[in-house]
DNA sequence: GTACGTGCAAAGAATTTGCAGCCAG
DNA sequence: CTGGCTGCAAATTCTTTGCACGTAC
């Protein structure tokens, strides 16, 4: 079910281009982080990907491999997981329900729908292991940071 | 659409009975972090939770209430946003998608879905912000995690 | 009364930042 | 050449921990 689109090649190229449009600088310590993530499927931490670059740039530092990392963000060229930048959140709301994520200011809705409660799964999730629970996450930019950007 | 179960009377029930039922210590502080997380709908981080209950109770600290939501994620009365306690991970993988997340060891598999890609929100989202993104967040335990914990 | 919790302060971990030298364009 | 980039080290921020005292049961 992988789509045919998502191989290295394809994934570096993105990634230079990517790059290349933004008009910063190719320097070495940029390219190795783009092929390391562009080879990772394990959704990895700076630090892990730090660790897979130094094998092939002994001298890169880690502070690099974190604005490397954040500039490709910016850039739209990867996603960060989670919600924001920010710090841990609690969610009291034990009742099914589903979330609306701002991705700038990290503000979160939740919303219901039976529809969504009760989503059928592929079957090969569940070779992954036990599920718990379902959720939907819906990121974009809510109302206000969307009225920030016009002004 | 929202479920009437979920009013604040109710989820504070809910959080002193999983307390008492945990057979821990009542105290003045742990009730208050709890009618704090109850009347919460802005899913928090610890420091939004500690101010709120500073202002009735002036003399808690802030690793209290690190430790009593801490307790109550462990006891599974409330959920930790995000995928785990780690570290921000970072996925190269731009292709639509949706993720399995394990909540013990916070592995996370990519799963791919056609129909999931394309799913109809309600209507109440788009009040939010403009939607940019919809995957869905499959929480369980992986094969190993749920391995360990028979053993 | 006793074990569990709390507050304080300090440690630990993750991420960011200031600065001087270096290299891609 | 030269401004953006890097590496180093220090700062910052978030979260956890050790310890002595307090309090719920």
């Amino acid at each position: 079910m992988k789509s045919t689109a998502d191989t290295l090649p394809h994934r570096l190229r993105q990634l230079h281009d990517g790059l290349k449009r933004a008009g910063v600088k190719l320097t070495h310590q940029r390219l190795e982080v783009c092929r390391e993530i562009a080879m990772a499927t394990s959704h990895p931490n700076a630090e892990m990907v730090f660790n897979g670059v130094r094998e092939r740039v002994p001298t890169i530092s880690l502070d690099t491999v974190y604005r490397t990392l954040s500039l490709l963000v910016e850039l739209g060229l990867i996603d960060k997981l989670g919600v924001a930048q920010e710090t841990m959140r609690f969610d009291g709301n034990m009742v099914p329900h589903h979330h609306f994520v701002c991705t700038q200011c990290g503000a979160i809705h939740d919303f219901y729908s039976e529809w969504l409660d009760h989503l059928s799964l592929p079957d090969d999730v569940r070779v992954f292991g036990r599920v718990q629970k379902v959720q939907v996450e819906v990121r974009g930019s809510c109302q206000r940071c969307t009225q920030d950007d016009q002004s």
